[in-house]
DNA sequence: TGTACATCAGTGAACGCGCGTTCACTGATGTAC
DNA sequence: TGTACATCAGTGAACGCGCGTTCACTGATGTAC
């Protein structure tokens, strides 16, 4: 089922026949992917061609068939290579709210969520994109990267509010989802802001601080 | 300069050619950009088609070339129109921090911007989709919509950060930030949430009482 | 009140480009003996 | 070590559809006298 990149002990790659890849193979069909990223950050999806993917590969439109579906199908496979990033970001985000250094530390987080973005922004904005236009493959690998992130956060807040740190009323899920929201948005959103004359360091400090704020119940 | 729909006294509409419209054009124009929305719902703008367009406003191609110059102005016409609705919003926003009820119309506020998503989410998607891609603008709308809500939100920051409640730590400008793309993406993202189980009213709930946290410095 | 003319609004039908997609083929690399 | 054959990887060139866009035209509505 799974045609994952990073995944242990992956299934070997295969292309649209379902013909193994050699080396080589595998070689053009990253060198496509690649192409596929570039030109995404430059145009829109609404005007990417198989036709300069391929020539920004420096291979022909044919080729590009033998490894994929058609340009949603490669795009689908940049947004799994990114989302296969979260865990990483999700550890961090586990361990970050208690000790001296928790400022420091919800820092961290703030600043992973952003740096992912900023290697990620042209696929992970197409990816919510048709996520949230309903296509369910996106819809999947979406909530495959931002389901622990929920969890994580929801655990941590569900603790402090057993210490009494934060009030009841408080639904731990939603509040985690909220946080997701708000870390994503900004992410997404953060060069815009720097325009408007918010450095990034106010930035990333003023949200680590609502982030525990709202885990921890206190400043 | 400006083409907007709702401002007062508005220039009178005209079509590519410069012609006046009158009554039944502009009963025609509207037909056409009432289709586009609808169509946008239930599509990706990657695959929204002026034939289409035009067919289910129950007019021909040629017409929808008389009023608008592509696809993509009928689009930021569509999302200048519901931007226009966001001055009501600011209003409720101004008001909402002090006295007994500030926890309902906080509530209020959140809600106003879910129904604000819920009534234009495909046109809103696609204008911070567009904007996100850098496109003038899109940037511009959505500034002139959202702009007005930082300034508000920031302004009530810093008369409580004034009043010592909220930390000198915190930007207020940075939070407002913050909590706007919060906002922003939890309206654009509340559907998907509640498939995954968290009620509405819990979210709004939790999202107002972060909200109110985070302007205020109290809970 | 009727006729002539002007403007408004809308469209059928066609043109032609751009692009997705495929097919039949070539050349490169590996393997058996 | 050399030859024959199999598989791997890649592509040139064409086909044809779908769609954006326009033009020359028709019919409807308004206005002058």
């Amino acid at each position: 089922m799974s045609r994952s990149g990073s995944r242990a002990a992956a299934q070997p790659q295969v292309d649209q026949n379902g013909r193994v890849l050699g080396p080589k193979a595998l070689q053009t069909r990253e060198r496509l992917l690649r192409a596929t990223e570039d030109l995404l950050s430059k145009r829109s999806l609404r005007e990417l061609r198989v036709v300069d993917i391929a020539r920004e590969a420096g291979t022909s439109p044919a080729t590009f068939y033998q490894y994929f579906k058609d340009v949603e199908d490669a795009v689908l496979l940049l947004a799994e290579q990114a989302d296969d990033e979260m865990p990483a970001l999700v550890e961090q985000l586990e361990a970050a709210w208690s000790g001296e250094d928790r400022l420091e530390r919800a820092r961290g987080v703030v600043d992973g969520f952003i740096r992912h973005w900023d290697s990620h922004r042209a696929i992970l904005r197409v990816r919510n994109l048709a996520a949230e236009e309903g296509d369910r493959r996106f819809r999947r690998t979406r909530r495959k990267a931002l389901g622990p992130v929920l969890g994580g956060l929801a655990g941590q807040i569900e603790s402090f509010q057993r210490q009494g740190k934060v009030g009841p009323e408080i639904h731990p899920y939603a509040a985690a989802a909220a946080l997701a929201a708000f870390l994503e948005r900004l992410a997404s959103y953060h060069s815009e802001l720097e325009g408007l004359g918010i450095a990034r360091d106010d930035l990333v400090d003023t949200c680590a601080r609502i982030l525990i704020q709202t885990v921890t119940g206190e400043a």
